[in-house]
DNA sequence: CTGAAAGCGCTTACAG
DNA sequence: CTGAAAGCGCTTACAG
């Protein structure tokens, strides 16, 4: 650059016209010189390339759009209640949309609201709308109904089980058949549930899972596992996990394993037992859920489900992206995601 | 709803005309149902209402942005390290915009990248930017004066002394000087630190809030201050901590206090002197960074600094806003976070 | 290369 | 209430 840049101006160049007379050329041209068409000497395009630079001029997207440019926006729903894996799958799958540049519009979505919030995408023009969290069934039932009405693509990750939907979930059934046959390989027949009496879909797919373990092996679950989680509030889990390890020492008949909602509960419970005098593994087993970081962090390590974070994004995007280029397919699918067992010090033989 | 809804149009509805073509009304009538204008016969009002329910017809709001609406969207840039801390901090600020009705547009910031990100959020339109986290000094340096020349609003969270910049974060010197102070008063006078060698401005702030603290009690830093970092390669925080812990307990003479840079260091290093038979705090006392849930998890629990999410959050929402209504202040403001020393069961006399 | 024109989906006067 | 018109910021032929 030898020439002096040329002034600033004073207010900032809002559209293409302002930006055409401060350069000295004709809108068309500033145009062409934008999109890359052929047929420009070079000298135009570094004068243009220059003067953007120096005055910081952006064409407005809104109207780029209106002249049939894709939004290259997907807009994302998050639940309201945000546990690490949900925000670890958002971080996962932000990167993969990022890749393919795609922006991403993502809004919190309290119970109730789903209508307004996926009108707004709607409006934004969005390429496909994702859910990813737990939500009410019936809500997001009708919103995906609605989505596929306008053939805007979708996706829904987490929560199975919605009619019409194309869903990624993890196969919570399998994951805690994997902690029960894990259990069982060690001794284990009778089993405490800790926190597992929500209504939640993918706590009842667990709960299910683990039916389904003890009757392959003609055990009856009301008799082989246990639950106390009426007796207790659940606020902070680590707490909640604590106070139900106590409440079950106090049992004058306890189970020998015990199996968490999540990790936070499940090292809340181990040290519940520690605290009453028991040993893990020797005298109890705990098992957590998340395979989180802080499994390797509580004494002993704990043997948690990895809930294989970067394959449910992975899944989820190339799901996304069948539907986006044509032809898109019609049938709703549903992606299974494998649960990985990791075994750590806090299970061992009865 | 005694009228039977009218007949599903086969292709969804994509533009006022079409639509208006479909209530059979015309485009300016349905123009002023939806701007809620008066004089409208209740009945109109309703039509129309019926058919937006029948069609899911949503208005473009690109269109609805040139016509001069606003877009009610806050562009934000997040670290391409996402840290816990700096997932509470996007995600309590993502509530308060909500609560206005702004939407975000957030975008994951590559180093080197931010030219490409913020020219795409002016391209938008977007009516202020949010810089979460930590970045390359002189590259966000520019970007905020761009903003500025532009006129678009901006705060930078977390990240100190940017020329120019309106900035919220935490007075990390500060919280070291109450961490010190704190061991101060239990005796200690010489400091391990762990994982503090880092160049990043935020944890040269808090060196120097170490520093600062040592000097007011006339002691000399390299005196008094110990870092084995280079003897370990950081990969997960809780192993570099273990290995740090290990290797100070392999010297000959070591600090009866150490300084983690954040939690899960902190609690690594807690185990790795308890595995080689030190007792927390009787012999060792240890303190973390950030107070995450963890801190109450380990034995002992952990002495750390709250960053005080929520008052960050909403200091950075405040100005925001600030900048956003009329009239626009010019002077950037810089406002600090004041830290909070929770002390718990890692820390004692020596 | 320039310049005038049409049109994307809207809103907003304006005349009927 | 309707209908025709102008205009927001762009792109894309089209004639010079």
């Amino acid at each position: 650059m030898s020439k002096p840049p040329p002034p600033k101006p004073t207010q900032p160049i809002r559209s293409a016209a302002e930006f055409a007379r401060y350069v000295g050329l004709a809108r068309t041209t500033i145009s062409r010189v934008l999109n890359g068409q052929p047929g420009l000497k070079a000298k135009t395009i570094e004068r243009v390339h220059a003067a953007m630079e120096a005055t910081g001029f952006t064409p407005n997207a809104h109207a780029l759009h209106l002249k049939g440019k894709r939004t290259a926006t997907i807009g994302i729903c998050m639940e309201d209640l945000l546990t690490p894996p949900a925000v670890k799958k958002l971080v996962a799958l932000q990167r993969l949309l990022r890749t393919r540049h795609y922006a991403s519009l993502i809004e919190v979505l309290d119970p109730g609201h789903s209508r307004r919030v996926v009108r707004h995408f709607l409006s934004m023009r969005v390429e496909a709308v994702v859910f990813l969290g737990h939500f009410i069934e019936e809500e997001i039932t009708q919103r995906v109904q609605e989505l596929a009405n306008h053939g805007t693509p979708h996706i829904v990750i987490d929560h199975p089980n919605i009619a019409g939907a194309n869903t990624v979930t993890l196969d919570r059934a399998r994951a805690m058949g994997l902690i029960v046959e894990h259990l069982f390989a060690l001794g284990h027949t009778h089993f405490g549930l800790l926190g597992m009496s929500s209504s939640l879909r993918t706590v009842q797919d667990r709960v299910d899972g683990v039916r389904e373990a003890l009757r392959i092996r003609h055990l009856d679950f009301d008799r082989h596992t246990h639950s106390l989680d009426h007796l207790h509030v659940r606020e902070r889990d680590f707490d909640y996990g604590r106070a139900l390890a106590r409440s079950f020492v106090a049992e004058k008949k306890r189970p020998t394993a015990f199996l968490a909602l999540n990790d936070e509960i499940a090292i809340g419970a181990l040290r519940g037992f520690q605290e009453a005098g028991l040993r893990v593994p020797q005298d109890v087993s705990v098992t957590g859920f998340n395979n989180q970081d802080i499994c390797i962090m509580s004494t002993p390590t704990l043997t948690s489900i990895d809930q294989q974070i970067t394959a449910t994004a992975e899944a989820a995007a190339d799901m996304l992206f069948a539907q986006m280029s044509p032809p898109a397919r019609r049938r709703p699918g549903i992606h299974s995601i494998e649960p990985l067992l990791v075994v750590r010090g806090s299970t061992g033989p009865v």
